[in-house]
DNA sequence: GCATTAACCACCG
DNA sequence: CGGTGGTTAATGC
């Protein structure tokens, strides 16, 4: 989608003054990150708020000898990054692209003018970082109590979260092998998950999709 | 035992 | 045809 859809449909954005918005728009810039390359690694400086315009980006950290751990995932519309920018500091995780994206980086420049010019922006990161802290409290929970089921419910319902990623509809489109990706495993045991989870009637499975039927009960799974 | 990797083939667009 | 999905066998922790 385009600068202007991502703000559209961005609930922040809307809050804004038109003075504001405007503003914001002419500051916005665009980069192209191909599938598989970073969009930001660990360690870089934070300097600019991040918006997922097309795509689908994965945020994981990575130890040094080599083992990984998936954070979470960001589809399309979704916004990353304001963590870093508020405490200025380094990058405590890589963002990868897991296929071709289009990131709309806002300057932190312009994120901290927002951040003391504007009220409703504040309580939309507040809203934002305590839907984030929910979501990493039940990953815990879950990947002590659960199987492998319960990393890909919880990673699709990351995905599907409606104040994480408003306007999102049911449906996404999102291979088996992107699950994986997401859900910290091999193409086929995701694959083997989401027919667990499909006969329980929490999602469908089609070709390159997946339809979520019932996103309370994958985030409770 | 369970998950991963690699390899195949079938299917869908 | 390329991308995706379903399956299996070999391998590793």
């Amino acid at each position: 989608m385009s600068l202007d859809a991502l703000l559209a449909r961005s609930p922040w954005a809307a809050a804004l003054t038109p003075a504001q918005r405007e503003r914001v728009r002419a500051e916005l810039r665009e980069r192209a990150v191909p599938q598989g390359a970073y969009v930001i690694r660990k360690g870089d400086r934070a300097d600019s708020w991040l918006g997922v315009a097309d795509g689908l980006v994965k945020v994981h950290c990575a130890s040094p000898s080599g083992k990984r751990a998936t954070l979470t995932g960001v589809p399309a519309g979704g916004w990353l990054g304001e963590g870093s920018l508020i405490k200025r500091e380094a990058l405590r995780y890589d963002v990868v692209a897991l296929r071709d994206s289009r990131i709309a980086c806002m300057p932190g420049a312009t994120f901290r003018w927002l951040q003391e010019t504007s009220l409703p922006f504040n309580r939309y990161l507040l809203d934002q970082l305590n839907e984030r802290l929910g979501l990493f409290i039940a990953t815990v929970e879950h990947e002590r109590l659960h199987g492998i089921e319960g990393r890909v419910a919880r990673a699709l319902a990351t995905l599907f979260n409606p104040v994480l990623c408003p306007g999102l509809g049911p449906a996404l489109h999102l291979t088996q092998e992107e699950v994986g990706l997401l859900a910290g495993m091999s193409r086929q045991r995701a694959n083997a998950a989401l027919k667990v989870l499909e006969g329980e009637g929490l999602l469908a499975v089609e070709h390159g999709a997946v339809h979520v039927l019932d996103l309370e009960a994958l985030r409770r799974y």
